[in-house]
DNA sequence: GTCTATAAAGCGATAGAC
DNA sequence: GTCTATCGCTTTATAGAC
């Protein structure tokens, strides 16, 4: 608490409305007007706190990122190779396919070109540092033996993208129905068979 | 020709101006004013060929996905396995990495909850389509006995996953450098290898 | 810190002349 | 079809009272 003796909570009203419409209706698409009658304060008092509107939508990035890197680590003790895979498919997609994770890649991915520093710091705290997790994951299950991997910074890679590169995450992401039959089960299943077939 | 004996070229520099402001700044980001600018016509002159923001926005991405669609197919006649899903790769990313493709993805995805019917053609266009000539592709592979794939479909979703949920993918379309040592062909190779380790 | 009120600029869209 | 000029509204941001 090193701001103001205390933030008064408008501060934290402030930020959590702005998170809801950034994420919704996307930096450009979000007013300040809007932010203040969400958050039940007027418009001066949004500018008491944040330098403007680029500075707001900032502390709403590094918020984010704060907490997705204390996000808890993978773990596959105690399970067999493909009860650990799928658990930690489980929990990466479960991580992915939340509507406020997907919110935050859709308006960082818009936003990249005009705030680059803002993408890195987005991309090194959530994407970066999961695929370390997923990676020292996979090494662990290496060493006792379980699969052969190389390279298991790459092998982290190839498993990441058959989750959230294939059509499961990425209808999610731009709001589409999924098709039928398609369930996100199947998705992590046909990850977890193909990487289990190509790492043994 | 069915619009008006000639277009004059006019409309031609509209939706080209657009389409670069669009991709450039996303749509709430544009602003009439500077397409008009870049164009090289009046304001007025864009609403007597489009309706409004909203029409201009879909004229852009309908162009785009008919150009899509008349992608070629992808080939693997006289190859070996790996030479043919190196060429498939090879040509995937080629076309996912391009500037105006990456914009694409960016500015649809933003706009896909204001507009979700335009996101829908945008996907079936472009992911459905090209996931499907890759399926053909595999399955020819499979018919002449360099593959086992039982369901086509997934394998390919499996396969360009691999190659555009990965780290070199993403960081293009965040505008982020690439990591140092990982290159384009290595993450072909990367996903390459893996189909084919899995896939026999 | 927080409010009301307002400034100053930009926005999408239109009227009317040619 | 194309232009200039402008309307009416929204935007970001600030002044000044409390």
């Amino acid at each position: 608490m090193h701001r103001s003796r205390r933030s008064s909570g408008k501060r934290a009203a402030i930020l959590d409305a702005a998170r809801h419409c950034f994420l919704d209706m996307g930096f450009a698409g979000t007013s300040m007007d809007v932010v203040a009658g969400r958050a039940g304060v007027s418009k001066a008092t949004i500018y008491a706190h944040f330098a403007g509107k680029d500075d707001l939508f900032g502390a709403i990035i590094r918020h984010r990122c704060e907490q997705v890197s204390a996000a808890r680590l993978m773990e596959g003790k105690g399970k067999n190779v493909r009860e650990a895979l799928t658990g930690m498919a489980r929990q990466l997609m479960q991580t992915l396919l939340a509507p406020e994770a997907l919110g935050m890649y859709r308006v960082v991915a818009a936003e990249a070109a005009r705030q680059p520093e803002l993408a890195r710091a987005y991309f090194e705290a959530g994407p970066v540092q999961g695929k370390a997790n997923l990676a020292a994951a996979l090494s662990a299950l290496a060493e006792r033996g379980d699969l052969r991997i190389d390279d298991p910074w790459r092998a982290a890679d190839l498993f990441v993208g058959m989750l959230r590169g294939g059509e499961y995450f990425n209808r999610a992401l731009l709001g589409l129905p999924q098709l039928d039959g398609r369930t996100l089960d199947g998705a992590i299943d046909g990850a977890v068979d193909t990487f289990l077939r190509a790492f043994v």
